[in-house]
Formats: C-alpha cells, sequence, structure tokens
DNA sequence: AGCCATGCACCG
DNA sequence: CGGTGCATGGCT
C-alpha cells in the first residue's frame, strides 16, 4: 500500500497528511464568513494542527483504504469550500468559554452531497443569534478485515436560509454528538407544550430512562446548556396521574424562545459524558411528522369535570412512587458496570435540593437478548442495538447510520412518544474518532479504557488535540489505535 | 390498559 | 388573575 491513493481529487501517498487540496479561493460569500462561531474557529486550528503535526493521521491516511468513488462522490462537491476554509486562518479563540468539537462529519452520516455540503451548519432558528456556518472535520478509523484509517474532512458553509429543515435536523445532532453529547431524545412540541408557559410533557419512558429518579412529585431542578453556551434551568418533576406518573420539564419558555420554537418544532435533549444535560431546538422536518401530528383535535367536549374532585384534592399526598420505574423494560440490562463517572442516584432525591445533574445516562447496550423490546420506545434506544443484526461474527461498524425514517433506530415511537423520535445514535460504537476540544482540560494520552456503556473507548492524541472513537470490543479499539499510530 | 395532551378547577 | 396540579378523555 505504497502507491498514491486518491482523495477528493488529490493524490496522496502514504506518509503524507493533506486535509485539504489547496486550490482556488473559497466562493463562499463574506456574509457567510461574518459571525464566525468561536467553535468554528477553534475547528480551524485544529486542522492546521494536524496538517501539520499530526504524525498519527499521516500514519492513518497511509493505510487508508477507502472507496473513492464515494468519497468523491461526497467530497467533491464541497471541496473548494472545505479547501478554502481549511486554510483560511482563523484567529484561535482566546477566551471561548464553552466546550467546543469539531464536527465528526463523515459522508456516511450524511444524508447525501446535499445534506454533507449543508451539515455543519450552525443551527440557529428564529431570531436567535445563530452563527451561520461552521466547520468540521473528523478524523476516522476505519476498518474492514485490517483496520484502515481514513481522514476525512467535512466543512460547509452554507447560508442559513438555504439550510433545508432535514440537513438542519441532522446538523444539530451533528453538533451535539460534536461537544461529546449524546442524543437523549427529541420531543415535538404541542400546543401545551408551547403555550402551557415552558411546561413540556416528557414521555414517561423516556423521564424514568435518562432523567433523573423523581422520589417525590415536587421534583428537581435540573441545570442544561445549549450549544451557544447558554444556560437553563428547569424544574423536573412528576404528576400522578391514574396510577402513574406523567412527567414534566418546566421552565423550557426561555429555550423555545431563544430558539424560536413554536408547536410542531422539537426539543432536543442530549447528555454529555459527565451527565450534563445539553437542549437545542430545531424546525420540525418531515421525519418528525411521520408519525402523529401533534396536533389533534381536543374534543369539544369539554370537561364534564364531574368531579370538582376537591380540588387539589389530595395534592401531592400520593407518593404513590414504587420504585419500580424500571419494571417496564425487559431486563434492566446488567449495567452493574460503574463508569467512572459522577455518582447516580445518591441522594439526589431530595427534593428542592436543586440537584443538578441527570444521572448517568444508562447503557443502551445492544439488546442481546433482544427482550422484544417488550414496551417499544424503552426497549428502542435500550434495545436497538448500535448496529445492524449482528450474527455471530461480531460487526464493526464503522460509519454511523444515517438517519432516515425508514431506519428503525431513527423512527418515532408509536405507543411511547407520539410524535417523539429517540435517537439511538449516542456514543456511537462506529470507531469513528471524534474530535473532543476542551478548553478547559488538558490533553488527555492515548490509550484504551472501558467507558460507559461497556463501550471500549480509544483515545486519540494528536498534536494536542484529542479525538475518541467507541468500540464494542477492546480488541476493535486497540486495533484502530494501533493503526492511528498510537499505543494502547 | 397505558399513555399523554389538554381543559379546567383551585390556589395564592 | 396567572400559574399550577389534577382529572378527563382521545388515542394507541
Amino acid at each position: 500500500m505504497s502507491q498514491p491513493m486518491e482523495i477528493a481529487g488529490q493524490s496522496f501517498l502514504p506518509g503524507q497528511a493533506t486535509i485539504a487540496a489547496p486550490s482556488p479561493q473559497p466562493q463562499i460569500p463574506q456574509a457567510c464568513l461574518a459571525p464566525v462561531d468561536p467553535s468554528a474557529a477553534v475547528f480551524a486550528s485544529d486542522i492546521d494542527a494536524q496538517r501539520q503535526a499530526a504524525p498519527a493521521v499521516a500514519a492513518a491516511l497511509a493505510a487508508t483504504q477507502l472507496n473513492h468513488q464515494q468519497l468523491q462522490q461526497h467530497v467533491q462537491p464541497q471541496q473548494q469550500q472545505l479547501t478554502s476554509s481549511a486554510s483560511q486562518p482563523v484567529p484561535a479563540p482566546s477566551g471561548a468559554p464553552t466546550t467546543t468539537a469539531a464536527l465528526p462529519i463523515t459522508h456516511e452520516l450524511l444524508g447525501g452531497p446535499l445534506a454533507a455540503l449543508q451539515l455543519g451548519l450552525g443551527l440557529g432558528l428564529g431570531p436567535g443569534p445563530g452563527r451561520t456556518f461552521e466547520q468540521g472535520a473528523a478524523v476516522a478509523v476505519r476498518g474492514g478485515g485490517q483496520s484502515a484509517p481514513y481522514l476525512h474532512k467535512a466543512l460547509v458553509p452554507a447560508p442559513m436560509d438555504t439550510l433545508d429543515p432535514e440537513a438542519a435536523a441532522v446538523a444539530l445532532t451533528a453538533r451535539m454528538t460534536a461537544t461529546g453529547a449524546s442524543v437523549i431524545f427529541e420531543k415535538a412540541l404541542t400546543a401545551s407544550d408551547v403555550s402551557g408557559g415552558g411546561r413540556v410533557v416528557v414521555p414517561k419512558s423516556v423521564a424514568e430512562q435518562y432523567f433523573p429518579r423523581l422520589d417525590q412529585p415536587s421534583g428537581v431542578t435540573i441545570s442544561a446548556t445549549d450549544l451557544d453556551g447558554r444556560s437553563y434551568t428547569f424544574k423536573w418533576r412528576f404528576w400522578v396521574n391514574n396510577s402513574s406518573r406523567m412527567y414534566l420539564l418546566e421552565g423550557a419558555g426561555e429555550l423555545h424562545r431563544n430558539y424560536g420554537l413554536e408547536v410542531g418544532d422539537v426539543m432536543v435533549f442530549a447528555q454529555k459524558p459527565d451527565g450534563s444535560l445539553v437542549v437545542a431546538g430545531r424546525v420540525a422536518v418531515k421525519s418528525d411528522m411521520l408519525k402523529k401530528t401533534p396536533a389533534k383535535r381536543p374534543a369539544a367536549a369539554s370537561a364534564a369535570s364531574g368531579g370538582s374532585s376537591g380540588g387539589g384534592g389530595g395534592g401531592g399526598g400520593q407518593t404513590s412512587r414504587s420504585r419500580d420505574s424500571r419494571g417496564a423494560r425487559g431486563p434492566a440490562l446488567r449495567i452493574q458496570q460503574q463508569p467512572p463517572m459522577a455518582v447516580p442516584s445518591a441522594a439526589a432525591a431530595a427534593e428542592g435540593a436543586a440537584a443538578v445533574l441527570p444521572p448517568p445516562p444508562p447503557p443502551p447496550v445492544a439488546a442481546a437478548a433482544g427482550a422484544a423490546a417488550g414496551t417499544t420506545a424503552t426497549g428502542t434506544a435500550a434495545a436497538a442495538d448500535s448496529n445492524p443484526p449482528s450474527r455471530g461474527r461480531k460487526r464493526k461498524t464503522f460509519f454511523p447510520p444515517t438517519p432516515n425514517a425508514a431506519d428503525p433506530r431513527f423512527r418515532a415511537h408509536g405507543d411511547d412518544g407520539a410524535s417523539m423520535a429517540i435517537l439511538d445514535m449516542e456514543a456511537p460504537s462506529d470507531g469513528i474518532f471524534r474530535a473532543v476540544v476542551t478548553q478547559h482540560l488538558v490533553p488527555v494520552p492515548s490509550g484504551v479504557t472501558l467507558a460507559r456503556n461497556n463501550r471500549w473507548t480509544a483515545t486519540l492524541d494528536v498534536a494536542g488535540e484529542t479525538y475518541q472513537a467507541f468500540f464494542d470490543t477492546r480488541d476493535d479499539a486497540v486495533e484502530a489505535l494501533t493503526a492511528a499510530g498510537a499505543s494502547p
């Protein structure tokens, strides 16, 4: 494998790490460059760093074995912009407060050429101070018979108005993923979610799977941040309905305003490895409507409200809470594993205690047992294996699946969430190294560790930049790391 | 049979 | 009178 290979029309020789073909100047309308997102700047610098001092990447490239045709197909169209932007000197952010990361974009992740072109766009809905574009890139290690890494870039300036909702949706997810957050679920806002003064109903299954366990109806306070660094404080609580619970996230009004969310639009919830909650919003897209229309005909029949029922009646007296909250799903996957993260439960139970962090995400490990995914939703996120039906032979997945309505993993759930969709893209064990750029953390040394969700994490340090990829097995992680030139 | 969107009574 | 908790009823 020492012959030159071609990527996006450019030849590469083993050992050469080149990211973008030097070519004519970009045709990016200056207008689009104006509001440069700090994260984009950070990213740009990453590119230079990689380009110059990324032996690991170079090595990876050398071993690359990719589908030229496919790559070209997707990358070519963006080459111009990619090139230009990548080389465009962007001042490194000095005091950028928030954590940012390069967009881990690969053509597979994108819906297609078009989507690829637009992906990376900073999402900015409504009046929100949106950015106009963002740049992203990813170093991916690809394996097959022999793990062969390849360097790929994706960067895409594009006017917001031309960004189609679908691409925007994907872009948003990608951005969240880029920050290390895993999308937990998305909620298509209903009339009451919007009008109810930021009182958003959260599907029970999701609530009990990803949010702090509640012991009292009064709930707890949880904080979150969006991709722009804005922070929010919500009240996480529940109502006793019938003999069950109805979960509410109160105080989302501000977020709705920031993103200009209206009925039908989607509120996205993600969680970072440290358990912190990340939220965002985006306009509705087709796939969101594939399910049910959030709008439901209110039966004119006003509630006969036969019972004044003594108003508040028992009030919260109930406390009917039965810790069985998990019974629903099949067997609580054996999660005994205790990730090296924040401790879960704990006394967070304390009501007003202003608990802040949601418990660590549950380990949506492949439901090998295939417990029929009992209850839809729940089963979903957890059961949906991160890979297509893997037959005995473990199957490495090197590319994240393309979010597509036809794919069950990206489909909204029937009974669980009418118009809600749960994405099973969290921390994909796809073997793709994603940049983890932090402002406060020092580069993490390369290595392989067992991360949450029973996934093996390969951490790669490239010129001070940290990249991580998840694998199903340790061997895969080690293999990838080795292939990238690092030592496990 | 459960879930959830919403109307509405009640509380402050 | 607005916000909040609850109960009802439409919908899987």
